[in-house]
DNA sequence: TTGCAACTTGGAATCATTCCAACTGATTGG
DNA sequence: CCAATCAGTTGGAATGATTCCAAGTTGCAA
């Protein structure tokens, strides 16, 4: 069961939301309580199910909007594989992502400054790039330990 | 209007098809002449169009299955943005894409082999990585010169 | 109290892609 | 030469994630 959201969450979720000028809704409560207590990734059909757990009300649409609005105050980020349902993760660090081909999970990657600076370095001049996305596709060692995504 | 596969394109297609046991039609020479003609990185629809061109009465379901069959014989690239339509792309080099935010145009980006390395290196052991991907998201300068993708 | 604006909701619409069953054409074995 | 086979092609229907829309809510402000 998903637990509410702890003060300073909530907080980050108000203020993040208010420089939109958008409100805090139960809803959003939920939808982003539900985010952060299990980061794996989930497909917008799973954030809907789990979000019905708490809140058994909420509409598909409205877990829809709910991620939008996130996107667009940065507060999670989307995850595009192939042509799979965009998952979302609330990892706001710069990482890459690695699908493991045969479970399908996603894990976080660390990406070391270095790096992203090396790949920075092979734009030509005159190419300016805001977002840089990484993913990797291969396998995942079984279990390595507890995953944290 | 789409030249015709020259002597050497043609080989390769039929060559690579072979290995997995499947033949050189005309459709899929067609498709193959549209990608290699305009490396531009078109949609499914565009590859569509610029096919009928040349052969009016191909159909749809052919182009994807054409363009489908390429990738599983590792002719042609696909290549995924966000929830965009799909786009195919026969630079079989290793590379990375940049998507113009304002124009929607994909450029292919030189991946030096050090880059994949330092990239490789960024993997947890027991992670094992078969395919990369990389792309850039931003504003690319109007015109550099005469872009070849 | 009224009005407004953002938000939510269910269902319909969209659109890329996949599926399917019928048709075509080349090849093979008799 | 004929029948069987098999990959490939075709148009249309089906799928499935996502978006759109119009109606209903809510909280706040005038």
């Amino acid at each position: 069961m998903i637990q509410n959201l702890n003060e300073h969450d909530r907080e980050k979720l108000q203020h993040s939301l208010g420089k939109g000028g958008q409100k805090l809704t139960p809803q959003r409560e939920v939808v982003f309580a539900v985010l952060l207590s299990k980061r794996d990734h989930p497909t917008v059909d799973e954030v809907f199910n789990r979000a019905r757990e708490t809140m058994p009300g909420v509409s598909l649409a409205t877990v829809y909007n709910c991620l939008e609005t996130f996107v667009a105050c940065g507060l999670v980020r989307q995850v595009n594989h192939e042509r799979e349902p965009t998952r979302y993760c609330p990892n706001l660090a710069p990482h890459a992502h690695f699908r493991d081909q045969a479970t399908g999970r996603v894990h976080d990657i660390e990406l070391p400054p270095e790096v992203i600076q090396s790949l920075r370095s092979i734009l030509p001049p005159g190419f300016n790039s805001e977002v840089i996305e990484i993913s990797f596709h291969g396998q995942a060692a079984p279990h390595p330990g507890p995953s944290h995504s």
